[in-house]
DNA sequence: CGAATTCTTGTAATCGATTACATCTACCGT
DNA sequence: ACGGTAGATGTAATCGATTACAAGAATTCG
């Protein structure tokens, strides 16, 4: 053992068992395994002798053979596309409290949506190195990724519903709702002419917002307008911002008013317009969506629809807890939308 | 299993063992585990014979069952601070990158500098969950975190050294150093009085930059201006350097030009600048430290000092690996101390 | 051709816990 | 006083792999 700054304790270089607990308590592994686990169900003399030799013998039960004989690793993995992107920070950060709370470690991996990943991490689920998975990400899960995942281990779904499983729980918001709402608030501030920047098209979630900023632009009976929808984007991110800004400057009869399918593409996109010296919101007001941390530091101050990153975050953990708790598909798996909200910030101004 | 989509296959429910590869191929089961493991020391035919039953079982072997024999888990664990800061992305891309490549496992733990978490980690490190531990995080980690981490398992830090140890190996830049380059560059582009947000006052990195500072400061023979240093951050965060901002305009004569400890802390800083109308740079220039993403992409965007947190990551990750390959300590831990990198954007001005 | 060496494979112990079952003690009510 | 029941503890099987050792088969060499 390594203690800093303190002398070397005279421990032998053994790692300690439960059988040398057992011998020094003076009774049997199986009583020192029952007081750690169930303390009622030991004698209260015994309990404490047992308690003392694993004070004084510093044993800490090894997690690989409690596994194997246990067949619960009290780990879960989180799979996560992987890129840079911010945006599931706060996603990690609940997810790592809440499982950590019940109990269970927090096995991390990155897809980066390359197959030879997800079959890898398909083999660590079948090799029974964690109990349950949490699938975060933007994109639909190929077939691949989850054949010959044992019934056994529940798996649930972030940000992405993959139509028609019953198998997993789900945790989303309405992106196409929320969209159209964020749409909406626009044509409420004065707005008639409204360009979309969409994400990727390969995702679900892009093409629900498009589907949104349609929905909305239809119910006014405007126009919908394809050189208003500026497609392009390789992701959530930034160059996909610059990107559209392109189409904007390439444009005669420039929109009052920008939807970005996401904040990082938004702010992107008021960069690129304020470096040409356009203004925002007095030129062109810009609205996102997400709310990620930097939303709200920049300037001007984005205005976007806030996904409930955090709690959406708590409640897939608290759902896999509880279905991991119980035996055999106990608990059934649930559909869980939550709603966006609109934050108000800087970057839409009201026209007439 | 689960077969997304295509019938259910006549799999018996329970999982399928070594036992079942053994029987099936028509050999033992050491042969079984040696054509996995040593394929050049069985026979070309028996070989074939055991891959195809493993193939037509769907043989996985059991990771717990592996572990506790081999006494080796192929797992490794992280351990970051954990606040929403999104330094820390890139990092941990990087670790997860190497160690899946060289076939270990991330598992991730959030210290939130509080003692219950460190010691809830010590206790995973001791059950033998991981094989390795690398310490991500700006605080020098208390003693308590490692008494009685067992020597088999090698540690690493990152960003932060524990002075007068070498157990560990340390990963960091020279904070000192890259801080009074900073300081030297605001000079250079004729600045005579320059400020200094520090980080919080407990972070080693943040003392050795605000040392840098003074270094540089005092090597031009510059007073020391004690009312120039904007003490009370309570982290490398946006809130930190808004509160600086108060101190910035309590002041009468006020600075040309800002050094402050962190990224965060110099957008924070110069979004309330700007929201009180001073300009940047034209009143005041900006530098920061870390070129986080958002530096880039800020307006103006961030002039600031590097880390290379990929670089770090990568080359922190392999010495790990090695260390972990090699059987008691036959690798010795190295200190590596990489260089910042002066990037110039627009946050700073040349004055004359 | 026989002994030595090398290959290939099998047998069985082992890793360190958990837990079903058996046993023993103590206490209870009638 | 005695059968019954509950409570406390021990015995030993078990989880599913790896691997030291042994043994048999094949090859080499003088």
């Amino acid at each position: 053992m390594r203690t800093l700054g303190t002398p070397e304790p005279e421990t032998a270089p053994r790692t300690v068992t439960i059988q040398d607990v057992a011998r020094r308590a003076g009774v049997s592994t199986a009583t020192v395994s029952r007081a750690i686990a169930l303390p009622e169900r030991v004698a209260a003399a015994t309990r404490e002798a047992v308690f003392s030799a694993i004070r004084e013998t510093g044993y800490t039960p090894n997690a690989a053979a409690r596994s194997l004989r246990a067949k619960s690793t009290k780990m879960v993995l989180v799979l996560l596309p992987g890129i840079g992107n911010s945006f599931f920070t706060p996603v990690l950060n609940a997810l790592e409290e809440v499982f950590t709370e019940g109990g269970y470690g927090v096995l991390i991996g990155y897809t980066r949506q390359s197959r030879s990943r997800e079959t890898h991490y398909a083999r660590v689920i079948r090799a029974g190195q964690v109990d349950g998975v949490l699938v975060v990400t933007g994109n639909v899960p190929r077939d691949e990724e989850f054949v010959s995942v044992p019934d056994t281990v529940p798996v649930s779904l972030m940000f992405s519903e993959v139509p028609g499983t019953a198998q997993f729980s789900v945790f989303d918001v309405d992106n196409r709702g929320a969209s159209a709402d964020a749409v909406r608030y626009l044509i409420s501030q004065g707005h008639r002419r409204i360009a979309h920047i969409p994400g990727a098209e390969s995702g679900l979630e892009a093409r629900e917002r498009l589907g949104g900023y349609c929905d909305a632009i239809r119910e006014v009976g405007f126009p919908l307008d394809e050189s208003l929808i500026w497609r392009g984007a390789s992701n959530f991110d930034f160059a996909s911002g610059e990107r559209a800004a392109k189409d904007f400057f390439a444009l005669d009869d420039k929109p009052t008013a920008v939807f970005a399918a996401a904040d990082e593409i938004a702010l992107g996109f008021m960069r690129a317009l304020k470096n040409r010296g356009v203004g925002i919101p007095s030129d062109v007001s810009v609205i996102g969506f997400d709310d990620t941390e930097y939303a709200v530091h920049y300037d001007p101050a984005l205005t976007t629809m806030r996904q409930p990153r955090n709690e959406m975050g708590r409640l897939a953990a608290q759902d896999l807890l509880r279905r991991m708790a119980a035996r055999d598909g106990g608990i059934p798996t649930s559909k869980v939308r939550l709603p966006c909200e609109l934050v108000v910030r800087e970057s839409v101004r009201a026209v007439e």
